[in-house]
DNA sequence: GTGAAAGCGCTAACAC
DNA sequence: GTGTTAGCGCTTTCAC
């Protein structure tokens, strides 16, 4: 189109100079006359200069560009851990790509296509839900990092998450300590996640000798879907729901208030995530809370470690989950 | 570094033809023999090709991207808008490039610099506080579209946004109708939104004749601010406060309740924005709705007609607001 | 139908 | 210090 911006070689030409002295110069090279890089200076001013990072990335053959997926951005968790990652790989001089493809597992893979085109150097996945197979032929092209997920297992793939199995253990003992036996877990779906917190929940019931008490309703990580299979866990009357996230705890919480019922004192309620939102302060939900924020600081050190040494073996990060009591869990009932 | 990524050459050389022939038979080009593509396409599938979006973005002088900057991922209000245009772009063929600054005013330069040195084809920017002058500066060099602001005169950006004095009318009248007068306006801080959710707010207590009655406690549009504003605002226990977001009126509740009043029994509490969140489905709050998505859909849609028209007029999209009446809002206390 | 060649804007040897 | 040159991977005339 009508494309004309100014590129090196108008700048050269303003200052009277060649194209690789500009360079040089706007490169801040120290092999270059005062004079000549003052003209410089000004005319790539005057003219509103703005390098090309496609003709760059081109010619240097990098990108200094992460790429990052996101599976869904309403849900704050995926924020929080933005926040961790975005200013780190700023300060190191990259570029942060961002891309979200809803909740359609086609649209993950054309999106992930498209970063890899961009030739972003190195790949930040957030919470999807795609299969191993195709993580480990990306990971062949470019460092790859996963976070909250750690059920890959490839010799390419970096991993960053929280212990859910670990997590689950804190929020049934908790559940346990306070008299509840008749604990049902809202699952999140079919995914990686909410597959490891339900076993998370299997186990740590298992392990308090609740195994006969155990049941898992089929729900989503969304307060739909969290109002939803709550509903239905209530008409066996469990005095606990144990929910896959945060965001799905408080359409639960819904689902019981609208059934007359009372949190906590009929029903107690823990979610995962420990999302700092804050509509949280007033249901004041019992969590089991990862270090978001953290998670992205890990991921973009990781990134950054594996993209300036592509030859370092990958790591499993683990960070520690933690128990957040509040008020939406309390004493079984003694009924 | 050991970038072995194949080429169009590399394509070219298995499949025994030319590079012009792949890039041909890539593009989909009907003038290429059955025989030619069939052998390409295996050659490119069997090297796992992928073509460089930089090289193509150089040499066709467009990069079919649009970039996208956001004021703060955790407020839902840009998740909803983000919804709207994403989709729409992606089957226009664009790809979005999305960047934040956090709340960082010369971030949010630096990043909208590197959108530009990426050749976005276009800009659309959600709730900035960059000054006229920038954003004149920005849109002579590629079509820009504001969102959520419309305080932009400029012969060259387009604006969408809701109008904010119209909704602002909506809140303080409903208000009125349920026999308010002392109704406070939680101001949302120092920037364009927030000064026109003000104005509408004053200009609205005039219209209702309560002119003597207009007080602005200055807050800002995070839930903590929310907060802190009504604990200030009570000390002169108005019936009502009319707060500049949903976020922010969120913590208004809070700061309600812990100061032991009820609402909306004592307090009536209004907000701003319509927000889908979960978790408000509980607080059940009074606001005045934007219609978000389509905000969004539409400014996805003025981008477009800009980036293939490019000598088109700026035009000023308007969306109306809408009362959503929630649990919030009730009579005023007959003291 | 197919190939050769030029060029997009930039960087990086390499000469001078 | 400065200029020349080649080349990054792709598209796009223009011949054949």
């Amino acid at each position: 189109m009508s494309s004309n911006r100014p590129t090196i070689r108008d700048v050269a030409t303003k200052s009277g100079v060649s194209k690789s002295l500009v360079a040089l110069a706007l490169s801040g090279s120290p092999k270059v006359s005062p004079t000549s890089r003052e003209r410089i200076e000004k005319a790539a001013l005057e003219l509103g200069y703005r390098p090309n990072a496609a003709a760059r990335s081109l010619s240097v053959r990098r990108s200094r560009t992460i790429g990052v997926l996101i599976l869904d951005l309403h849900n704050p968790v995926f924020a929080e851990i933005l926040d961790g990652f975005q200013s780190e790989l700023r300060e190191h001089g990259f570029t942060t790509m961002l891309v979200t493809a809803g909740d359609n597992p086609v649209l993950e893979l054309n999106e992930i296509d498209k970063l890899l085109q961009f030739q972003v150097e190195g790949l930040i996945l957030i919470s999807h839900r795609l299969p191993a197979s195709v993580l480990h032929d990306v990971s062949v092209e470019v460092p790859t990092v996963v976070v909250t997920r750690d059920d890959i297992v490839s010799a390419r793939i970096d991993t960053v998450s929280n212990d859910d199995l670990a997590g689950m253990t804190l929020a049934i003992d908790h559940l346990v300590s306070l008299g509840h036996t008749d604990i049902v877990h809202l699952s999140g779906g079919d995914n990686p996640v909410s597959h490891l917190r339900a076993k998370g929940y299997s186990d740590a019931m298992t392990a308090n000798g609740l195994k006969k008490h155990i049941r898992i309703v089929p729900g989503g990580l969304t307060e739909a879907k969290g109002y939803r299979a709550a509903a239905e866990a209530l008409t066996h009357r469990p005095t606990a729901l144990c929910v896959a996230n945060d965001i799905a705890a408080i359409g639960a919480i819904a689902a019981i208030e609208s059934a007359g019922l009372r949190v906590p004192e009929d029903v107690s309620v823990i979610g995962y995530d420990g999302i700092t939102l804050g509509a949280l302060r007033r249901i004041n939900l019992t969590t089991v809370g990862q270090p978001l924020t953290e998670l992205g600081r890990r991921a973009a050190e990781r990134i950054l470690d594996r993209v300036h040494n592509p030859t370092t073996e990958s790591q499993r990060v683990h960070l520690s989950a933690e128990l957040v009591v509040r008020g939406t869990t309390g004493p079984a009932p003694t009924s």
